[in-house]
DNA sequence: GACCAGATTGTCT
DNA sequence: GACAATCTGGTCA
């Protein structure tokens, strides 16, 4: 029997960002919409922290963009880059420090022939594979800024899933910060963006 | 597989 | 006005 699936509190947040992007790997994030539900596992991730962080987006200070990560941790950040593309993040560090874990990519787990109709793909390692890919695949817009990942429909559980190795490298995408260490994703997995 | 161009607009300087 | 925590679809190998 598998075991319970609990909802990770809001204090497993309202920690160091590096040790909350590593263990969320493994960990189910989930949405319900409208009495369906859409789930994922979370298979790659990356961690911005404004402290000595170029590429983190609150680097330079308070903007109206960045504002939900200044404020108390397990919230989400998702905001709208490139003209089309939505990105997912987690809030992390108490208020007032500015922080967050990118989500990267999800292994599907339900909810697979909706996202299959959103991202107009039937193949399963390319609904989820990459930041865009999976808010695409969820449903996940702006409106979705600042949502509780604690309570509510847009959560994120722990299924006891333990059973994979971690590979730590350098985070994509980005050209300021390129060389801290700060991406993690599931060894192995088919569903991570990039090797 | 690798590399490259184009899409398309919110955000900040 | 420049750029962006990206993706897709094309070419070439």
């Amino acid at each position: 029997m598998a075991p319970q699936a609990l909802i990770l509190p809001q204090s497993f947040y309202n920690r160091n960002t590096l040790a909350v992007a590593e263990e969320l790997l493994g960990k189910v994030f989930r949405r319900t919409i409208s009495s369906s539900t859409l789930s994922g596992r979370i298979v790659e991730t990356e961690a911005y922290i404004a402290k000595n962080d170029p590429a983190c987006h609150a680097f330079n200070g308070r903007t109206d963009r960045n504002e939900i990560m200044f404020g108390p941790p397990g919230f989400a950040y998702v905001y709208f880059t490139y003209g089309m593309h939505y990105c997912l993040n987690f809030v992390t560090e108490p208020e007032g420090v500015a922080a967050a874990v990118l989500i990267r990519a999800l292994e599907p787990i339900s909810g697979i022939e909706t996202m299959k109709a959103n991202r107009k793909t039937d193949k399963i390692t390319n609904l989820c594979s990459g930041p865009a890919k999976l808010t695409q695949a969820l449903s996940i817009t702006k409106e979705d800024n600042g949502l509780p990942l604690f309570e509510g429909n847009f959560l994120v559980e722990d299924d006891g899933f333990l059973d994979f190795d971690i590979v730590t490298t350098t985070r994509i995408g980005i050209r300021q910060g390129a060389e801290f260490p700060w991406r993690f994703y599931i060894k192995d997995s088919p569903y991570v963006s990039r090797k």
